[in-house]
DNA sequence: GAGCACTGC
């Protein structure tokens, strides 16, 4: 196998590319390949390419669409653009677009034949998205329909083969990547407590080893906050004449401030420690760290769909996650890489992570397959096929929210909700709301669901304060549960007209006030495929068919038909029992209903961690579930007599 | 009486 610079391999690659229809670029970061490949085949044919380059993440996508204008001395968005959610800098002229995998997935439901395009570049495949693994899929149909069409598929090192093999066997070419050497080191024998075998890992750096910034990688926030407070009880003790160490978290639900310390510059003599969770693999990339420290596990969610149920795990990590920690040792200069495991465990590691795809809820990309006229889902192109029980369990849950009809085709009501960038359960609490007339608290709620992080998790010191602020919020949801509450706060926020007194008010009950402006974001875009798709509702028409019910009951209802699957019944005691599994399940201390007794409740999360936790509960009458959903509770009643 | 990784339309 031959590995050289990108620049060497350009000649290689306009041959292969000329003569071949689907070509595999196998490249190490630090190769240039997401920048240069695209300028190669942007040069070829008179400049008449039309190339679109995915990216899993949006920063990525606009950061490169930012270098390459510059590197092509463009404007950006005319040449060379980028189009992800909320943000399109491109134009019809555009010849080198970057994009988002997902953009370019919803483009493809647009226009099946991506007519827009004469080469298409699937960037960071190795990273196995659902929707990078739905593209290959895609293209491969397409590719036989289109002669006109490329791609080009670029990954890291490992996996090229299982590419090569989807794609009939294409031809592979292998890039150098630009990168210093690491040392790596295994401990002689395993630790059994992990936060404490970093900090003493983070202590003899500091006290032995040259300056440079160390990166330590934990699996949760709960580790990385006893670490953080471990170092900062040693660092007060350090002995005169060794340098100033400082101890930092960094993990996706910090809020944005804090996050950004990280990358700040520490005055003086002073050395950095950043203890973070996976977030820093990919995601972000902070200069100045010589020294990687590698707890060696990372926390996995994982879909159960014989439970209908999330669980997420603390698991070890792959052979590649750990090549990619020890990587960020070595982006700038030589460094360390320090393994909290044996060398015997790390060869005990798979080489890749599962894939996404084997260990999601499916029922997105099968409505996905079915609004594009798949029939056979099992014989489909999959990458890596789910097993048939994650099918079947997604087809069932479809039929109940009635997207497919009885021979298993696509609904109207089904279109409606593919095409909505939401999960299917949300498509269907929103598409009733609408039908309803009372899409617009609805909105409210679906878009602060599609937002993580946003109600964040005070620290214990500041519990009672945080709460004490967000008690009214609760009070005026008059009992209706955790959706309501949600709605209150967005009204609330949406009452404050300065941005000034929104982040106060943010602040105050410990509210992502990023997030919260993306819920405002996500609520227009939501609005607007709403009535293209549907036409436009008057709220008037709603009130006959509810009768007596209030507002705040009705929105509940339209929830019910997304998750009627997510309903459980009182049991003696705090605990419920689950109407679809009979599971036993517990509602989440951080919900408004937690040690309330309600007969039933419907909630739009179940999640394993320590226990089965309910998340965003509401009460729910045992009623609404007989109207909503008679063939559900009989179905149940019938299969738990056996 | 918890405390949850990361993305994306």
């Amino acid at each position: 196998m031959l590995r050289l610079p990108i620049s060497e391999v350009r000649s290689d690659l306009e041959k292969k590319f000329i003569k071949n229809r689907i070509t595999i670029l196998v490249g190490e970061t630090g190769s240039g390949k997401s920048t240069q490949v695209p300028q190669f085949i942007s040069s070829l044919n008179n400049g008449k390419e039309r190339i679109a380059v995915t990216q899993p993440r949006r920063v990525a996508a606009i950061n490169l669409a930012k270098r390459v204008a510059e590197e092509t001395k463009t404007t950006l968005g005319q040449d060379v653009g980028y189009s992800v959610r909320f943000q399109n800098m491109s134009s019809p002229k555009t010849k080198i677009k970057y994009l988002t995998d997902g953009m370019l997935l919803r483009e493809l439901l647009l226009n099946t034949n991506l007519d827009q395009y004469t080469t298409i570049i699937l960037d960071e495949a190795h990273e196995r998205t659902i929707v990078t693994d739905l593209l290959m899929g895609f293209l491969k149909t397409l590719l036989r329909k289109r002669n006109d069409l490329r791609l080009i598929v670029m990954s890291a090192t490992l996996d090229a083969d299982k590419f090569r093999r989807f794609f009939d066997g294409a031809e592979v070419l292998y890039v150098q990547g630009r990168r210093f050497p690491v040392q790596r080191y295994y401990l002689s024998k395993p630790v059994e407590d992990i936060v404490d075998a970093t900090v003493r890992t983070a202590i003899q750096i500091h006290t032995g080893e040259p300056m440079g910034d160390i990166l330590a990688f934990l699996a949760g926030q709960e580790d990385i906050d006893k670490a953080v407070d471990l170092l900062n009880d040693i660092i007060e003790n350090l002995p005169k004449g060794v340098p100033d160490l400082v101890a930092l978290p960094l993990y996706a639900a910090l809020p944005q401030q804090q996050q950004l310390k990280v990358f700040e510059k520490v005055p003086g003599n002073k050395r950095k420690i950043i203890l973070a969770t996976n977030i820093a693999e990919t995601s972000l990339t902070i200069s100045g760290v010589r020294f990687v420290i590698d707890g060696g596990t990372h926390k996995v969610k994982i879909w159960r769909h014989d439970l209908g149920l999330d669980s997420l795990l603390t698991m070890p990590i792959s052979k590649s996650n750990a090549a990619q920690r020890m990587g960020r040792a070595g982006r700038e200069a030589a460094g360390k890489c320090y393994r909290l495991y044996t060398e015997n465990d790390y060869h005990g590691l798979r080489s890749q992570s599962e894939p996404e795809i084997e260990r999601c809820d499916v029922a997105f990309p099968i409505l996905t397959l079915k609004l594009v006229g798949v029939t056979d889902i099992l014989g489909w192109n999959w990458l890596e096929r789910p097993s048939k029980g994650a099918i079947l369990s997604a087809l069932t849950q479809l039929y109940v929210l009635k997207a497919l009809d009885d021979e298993g085709q696509i609904t109207g009501l089904g279109k409606k909700m593919a095409v909505l960038p939401l999960p299917p359960h949300l498509s269907a609490a929103l598409l009733d709301a609408h039908q309803k007339g009372i899409s617009d608290p609805v909105l409210d709620i679906v878009s602060c669901l599609s937002i993580e992080n946003l109600i964040m998790n005070p620290h214990p010191d500041k519990r009672d304060g945080v709460n004490e602020k967000r008690l009214p919020f609760i009070t005026a949801s008059g009992g209706m549960g955790d959706l309501i509450v949600l709605r209150n706060y967005v009204q609330h926020y949406r009452s404050l007209l300065s941005s000034e007194d929104r982040k106060v008010w943010c602040k105050e009950l410990f509210i992502n006030y990023r997030a919260m402006s993306n819920v405002e974001d996500i609520r227009k875009q939501l609005q607007i495929y709403l009535k293209a798709g549907n036409g436009s509702r008057q709220p008037e028409d709603s009130a006959d068919q509810f009768g007596p019910s209030t507002l705040n009951e009705q929105i509940i209802q339209c929830f019910l038909k997304g998750f009627v699957g997510n309903t459980a019944l009182s049991l003696p005691g705090r605990t419920y029992r689950t109407i679809a599994g009979g599971h036993t399940i517990n509602i989440h201390p951080s919900s408004s209903v937690f040690g309330k007794k309600v007969d039933a409740i419907m909630y739009t999360e179940y999640i394993f961690t320590t226990k089965a936790y309910a998340r965003n509960v509401s009460p729910i009458d045992l009623e609404w579930l007989q109207r909503i959903a008679p063939h559900f509770l009989s179905r149940r009643t019938a299969a738990n007599d056996y």
